[in-house]
DNA sequence: TTGACAATTGAGCAACTGCTCAACTATAAT
DNA sequence: ATTATAGTTGAGCAGTTGCTCAATTGTCAA
């Protein structure tokens, strides 16, 4: 696919505006990336998963019985979480403890569930 | 389906840690809609369109115009986001401009930046 | 009233996602 | 070694999502 095609079906109204915008915008994997970021939070599973983790350190079995799903469903998710870095993980024997990996994180899940309160 | 059926597959290990984790656990629907309100924030399309009206109000062409993108599928995203009240919009004649509607959702989506950006 | 243009909407489709199921690995106990 | 249990993984499928396309609404100007 070209990058440089045309698909918009409109001419520019207010150009000054989009060129101002469109200067300051920043680079387009970052965008990217902020999406992956909140996708990774949308979906009520793996929230589900980060508000107990926000509260004790897990086993897969104990998040399973806790949220009622094999332990097959919530390793999946588990994968998306470590892959995101929104999750991190320690092996006893054979059990493997997750918790949450990261403050900023924290912060922004707790923060989202304050504005969910509010509303 | 019967919510109380049992899909789980395993024992719990550490009944005490999902006891306790079970009785703090918020009411499902808090964090469905948690999950729902990250789902929004979780597409490139709507990220760039909320960078874009963190930035500046914007109306429907300027936005098509700046994503290279038809208005049509701007105005489907822009639905998601009015019915998530994450923007407002004012009419002006045959132009509708977009902004953000709510500073929380502001310092969130910043935060998920500042995040992204340090990683 | 008619035409032009901004914006919205519904149907439909291709791509994606979250689960199930079965097979597998890792570790510990006998 | 064998068995049992915790956890992971890949294939596959049903449900969801984001776009396109065409039709429509809303507003203004001639």
């Amino acid at each position: 696919m070209n990058k440089n095609e045309v698909y918009c079906d409109c001419d520019v109204i207010h150009a000054d505006v989009v060129e101002e915008v469109k200067q300051k915008m920043p680079d387009e994997y970052i965008l990217y990336d902020l999406a992956d970021f909140f996708k990774v939070l949308g979906d009520s599973t793996r929230v589900k998963i980060m508000w107990a983790l926000d509260e004790r350190e897990m086993c897969v079995c104990d998040l399973a019985v806790l949220l009622n799903m094999t332990k097959s469903a919530i390793s999946h998710q588990l994968r998306f979480l470590k892959q995101a870095n929104l999750v991190k993980f320690r092996r006893e024997g054979k059990i493997v403890f997750y918790s949450l990996s990261d403050d900023h994180v924290k912060e922004i899940f707790e923060k989202g569930l304050e504005h969910i309160r509010e509303v």
